[in-house]
DNA sequence: ACTTTTTCTTACCCACGGGTAACATATCGA
DNA sequence: TCGATATGTTACCCGTGGGTAAGAAAAAGT
């Protein structure tokens, strides 16, 4: 058989593994819509409340087809759960690529760790109960929060050690920083008068302001809204803006 | 058993009106009891997974005598979730009774607060979903959080006018810091490490030393609230990593 | 065209748990 | 002692919803 590689633009009807990788696709995109939806009626009703039907239903398919694609209703929850939490590593893994202070790192990470509050797999990460899950699944759960816990103590520890954050305890202002943005979870909805850029600007000031060693900024502009030009100090931050930081 | 009730000096033994009191006083204690064992399993194991015989062998009794003191067991759920309620509109009204400007009013209610949310009740208030209650006790709820809310923005909003706050917008403050305190809820535990008044002393500071007006020096030389004796000017940690045995 | 594999449907099972009915037993007032 | 009320028990009902079995209907492969 003549392997095509990458479909070639131009590729003769006859490639064999197209088809099958076009249907492993299919099979993908499938189940991701299995999660879209799933995911948006858990966060809706709650998940005791969808019922496996409705979640087929909305696919206009029956409740046994999503069998093909999940062994069961909580692998279901762990999956979307799992889709946020990917989302949370990647982020992480780019501020960690990247260099800057503890302040800085932890300033991108509270800015984006907000956006993704307000998306529907972002907030499954601290709406959805943990216990609804099989065991081994639990686990796997914890062990990413913990390292995500672990990740926001960490940059501050290192902004203790590098100077730019004043000493705290970083196991205690790790708690606050995350509880507030976690919380964004549970109130913001899409139609609610603030944008989610809002809400990541402001709560990445509002939530380091008090711990940062340089000089405290200027009062913050009383403009409600706020203009996404620069910063008006010089230097707040030191870094470009994290906009396109979030795939 | 025979719990004497606050019997008047010289009451002969036919009064009628103290075996009623003490009948329904019986019957009050009971209720409560029901609660604390509900809410203390609803946190443990969540409110769907916890069935009534479970409350009920806790109790000693049967599922049927519960309904001898609730309508239904969303009705267990929405009196705890108003225990919880219940203490924290205490607070804000003790709050309001004192003076004080809105920095030293916020301060007192972040620590209150906080301190409520390492109780069961005050965990309820965070922990249960609003969903699982008939509607019209949801709306009841629904309001009371409101209230809630709307006193941290108050408090807020007074302390930029009296000027002891740094302007900055209320609503968006008043969500971070609730954030902050609610989420202590979904992370204290009892065998932790952490005593509620570490947690709430050290939240007071750290929640609100960014909006202060008053110029920052920090180590906390004047911690607002509960002198806790012994810490000289330092703060307990500087910089320890992975706060182990904090106690 | 044919078989084979994947995908989806119809029809069903059944454990679970909230809620109720009927009956038993204290408790109280007289 | 005796009825009335409150409190609790045993036995049962039944809606719900996750999960499965068997087979139709599409695709894919040949």
């Amino acid at each position: 058989m003549d392997s095509a590689p990458p479909v070639p633009p131009s590729s003769p009807p006859s490639s064999p593994w197209l088809p099958f990788e076009s249907r492993r696709r299919a099979r993908d995109e499938k189940r991701e819509a299995v999660l879209r939806a799933a995911v948006q009626l858990f966060l809706e009703q709650g998940y005791h409340r969808v019922t496996l039907s409705e979640v087929a239903e909305r696919l206009n398919i029956t409740k046994p087809a999503l069998y093909n694609y999940f062994r069961g209703k909580d692998e279901i929850l762990f999956e979307c759960w799992s889709m946020g939490a990917e989302l949370v590593d990647s982020v992480i893994t780019e501020i960690n690529a990247g260099g800057g202070s503890g302040l800085a790192k932890l300033r991108k990470l509270v800015h984006a760790y907000a956006g993704l509050m307000a998306t529907d797999f972002g907030a499954s990460l601290v709406r959805f109960d943990l216990r609804d899950l099989a065991e081994r699944n639990a686990a796997v759960a914890r062990a990413a929060k913990k390292r995500i816990d672990a990740t926001f103590r960490r940059y501050i520890a290192g902004g203790i050690d590098d100077g730019s954050i004043r000493p705290c305890d970083p196991k205690l202002a790790a708690f606050a920083i995350a509880g507030a943005l976690n919380w964004i979870g549970h109130w913001y909805q899409r139609d609610g008068g603030l944008s989610p850029t809002e809400i990541a600007d402001e709560f990445t000031v509002r939530l380091t302001e008090g711990m940062a060693t340089e000089g405290r900024q200027q009062t913050t502009k009383k403009t409600p809204r706020v203009p996404k030009g620069r910063n008006s100090g010089r230097k707040t931050t030191g870094k470009k803006r994290t906009g396109g930081g979030t795939r």
